[in-house]
DNA sequence: GCGGTCGTTCAGAGTATTCTGAACACACGA
DNA sequence: TCGTGTGTTCAGAATACTCTGAACGACCGC
């Protein structure tokens, strides 16, 4: 665990803070924390991410509210130390279902209600429907990962798995 | 299929885009396109997304290279007019293999670096070791159905419709 | 060629997001 | 009480992202 490759993980961790929408300090720290054995003052977070104290006291509060970053004590030192908590997913459930509530959801609800307005002719509606069908299952999936991570782990392990099909359709 | 159902389908359409990284313009564009059994203009579609020309037409350039949208031509009219493809899926397909490729591969590739660089004392080797875990999991399901979509469609619609596990841990 | 219609381009305006650093508040020991 | 070390806040700088609209080129009929 040399510095390198911490850092390329702190990184890599940042740069996807972005495909579930968040900030790329923020998302660093995290790295940072996770990645670290001992806890971490503010001060050590600012100069090894190289941003300011101000930017790095943010980030821990929102770390801390997602509830994925604790404070510690140390005695004999007056600074305050952070660690990660053990679970590391709790932000990550929280963001999804936010994320799906506020920006997924509606659009279902949408495609919905215009699948079923009268007026579609064949071809736009059998696409509405195609669309449609496939949201819904994406939402399904996502439904049953939020209120059972365990098992759906274990599911979508076993299809991560399974053998591929005819694959007569190979996607983009 | 009055105004009112489209207008809103393009906007919960529009706010999703962000979701997987469309810019929202783009994505009205698409949705309504996707609404309308006709070819439209793009002055059509500038005046119904109150939009200016040039940004509806650079979002239809930007579709048009996803694949999503064709031009047709409409005999006794010099303008062009759009519809999107059959196969609505392109674009997501695509975007969803870059974003993978680009954001999530090179955090997995530094989670595994980590995991087996020495170094790692007990409780940190066993969180990354966890993360590692899910995220291979991910990583399978999405390989998975970026490589055969509609097999993978049935099963992860199988998944959506299991029943719950114990459900011991409730995620966030 | 000329005037009109149409689509494209892109500089710069407009907006949203992120980050910094100075000001501040607090705790502590001298 | 004062000075020092610490964390927090937030106005405004910096940056990133999006959109507009004027300028332009292509095309067409006359």
């Amino acid at each position: 665990m040399t510095r390198e490759t911490v850092g390329r993980f702190v990184e890599a961790w940042g740069a996807m803070g972005s495909l579930w929408g968040i900030n790329r300090s923020v998302a660093r720290v995290h790295a940072l924390l996770m990645a670290s054995g001992e806890p971490v003052s503010l001060d050590e977070i600012a100069d090894r991410l190289r941003i300011s104290k101000g930017n790095a006291s943010m980030s821990l509060r929102e770390l801390r509210n997602f509830g994925v970053v604790r404070q510690v004590e140390v005695p004999g030192d007056r600074r305050d130390f952070y660690v990660t908590e053990p679970d590391v997913w709790t932000m990550f459930f929280r963001i999804l279902r936010e994320r799906k509530r506020r920006e997924f959801d509606p659009a279902l609800e949408a495609v919905h209600r215009l699948v079923q307005a009268q007026g579609a002719s064949g071809a736009v509606r059998g696409r509405l429907e195609q669309m449609a069908d496939l949201l819904t299952t994406i939402e399904g999936v996502v439904s049953r990962f939020l209120a059972d991570p365990e098992s759906s782990r274990t599911a979508l392990a076993f299809i991560a798995g399974m053998p591929l099909g005819k694959g007569r359709k190979g996607g983009a």
